[in-house]
DNA sequence: TATTTTTTTTAGACATATCTAAATTCTTTT
DNA sequence: AAAAGAATTTAGATATGTCTAAAAAAAATA
């Protein structure tokens, strides 16, 4: 059984990885869940122990078999309850985040069973991040951030990859949600970030946003 | 801000005194939560450093106005989440207790109204037992407990005051839920225990059971 | 390659929450 | 009212999870 810590931890790691898929470092999960990289480093030793990474001293960490599946359970959870909270509660999209974070702890396999199948089994969350299955698969999603798409290309926002309230507030301010269609006018070499249009409006947005929006291109 | 420790410790304290409404003592919070006297005491220093009941060394201890509420408020995320558990998600009244008991610490006042508003304010949990409101008052009720009633009364069941699992899992057992008629025929005098009809069909309920049963006298 | 910088780990401290055993206080019985 | 018994608190220990500062290792730079 997991303490808190040691699930939130494990869900650092698979956080870092699915961005990033290679060894994680130390620095990089102190920084994701703000705690002083000393303690990492410790809770390293305890999951370590327990067979949940791989890992040797200064070479950087590995979730296990063991390790993945545990986090993505967390993580499954974590989605579920999102989309919960969105599509029977009615929360706002950019406020569901943090109450995920409490609620991806409760412990009760038939609870994520009998959510699961009351929300009809949805594959994605409200942010257009895919649920993992109950035996730890990913959804295959064809999607391709803005940042890559070329002046001209047209699209439609399919998904986020960051869900934290800042980031999602400061999207509704530029006019995007999920389904919003977007024509990319200009990329501006110098810092690489686009002007599009939105409903007919001129917008401009950075390289360090656009990188996080999924778009299926038209 | 409360911790895990803490909101249980007012809520154990509020669960005895909903019973049992004097001092409460260590020893039975100590047994309420299952942990010893000696980590009651400790913690009960603290509750009362943060003003949150009132309490003499030796004496025993009551809530405070603010222990009170916070309590209170648990009580009723407790309730609410079973009811969410039973209504929405079909768990059966026995299951929800222990889900409950994690559920209630998870912080987010919106989550709550939106749950409450979801559920279409509810006034009493899938065991009958009453639901504060928002602003900490008890639904009246005025049923009474089933060793209470005299020979030849009828009733029907409305609630619990406990909802262990071990308890309703023996109640389905005698064929007792909520809504079940009952007929007292006798009072065996020795031990209190009484003999009932129920669906037609005999029924023995020792005086520990009956006094957990709240019925509607016709 | 040697030096400097960065990253990571270790060492030592602290807060929380628990325990058992011993001391203290209260309650009951004689 | 004294003694015995029960309840409560204190003392001291342990486990977990965090921190800062110092040491060690790895990576980057000169
Ligand atoms: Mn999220
Ligand atoms: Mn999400
Ligand atoms: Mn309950
Ligand atoms: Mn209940």
């Amino acid at each position: 059984m997991l303490t808190l810590a040691e699930e939130n931890h494990l869900k650092a790691i698979l956080s870092i990885s699915l961005i990033n898929p290679k060894k994680i470092t130390t620095n990089a999960i102190a920084k994701e869940i703000s705690i002083s990289p000393a303690s990492v480093s410790d809770m390293l030793k305890k999951l370590l122990e327990k067979k949940l990474i791989k890992y040797e001293k200064y070479q950087g960490v590995l979730l296990s078999k063991k390790g993945l599946t545990l986090a993505t359970n967390i993580l499954r959870k974590h989605r579920l309850w999102e989309c919960f909270l969105v599509n029977k509660l009615k929360f706002d999209w950019a406020e569901v985040h943090d109450i995920a974070e409490q609620l991806e702890h409760i412990r009760s396999v038939k609870l994520i069973d009998k959510l699961d199948s009351y929300l009809n089994f949805p594959k994605y969350d409200p942010h257009g991040e895919p649920i993992p299955s109950k035996n730890g698969e990913f959804p295959k999603n064809k999607y391709t951030p803005l940042n890559k798409l070329c002046a001209g290309e047209k699209g439609k926002v399919m998904g986020v990859t960051i869900d934290e309230k800042s980031f999602l507030d400061y999207l509704t301010k530029l006019n995007i949600n999920i389904g919003t269609n977007l024509h990319v006018l200009d990329i501006i070499i110098f810092d690489n970030s686009i002007n599009v249009l939105i409903d007919d409006e001129r917008t401009h947005i950075s390289n360090d946003v656009a990188k996080h929006l999924l778009i299926n291109k038209l």
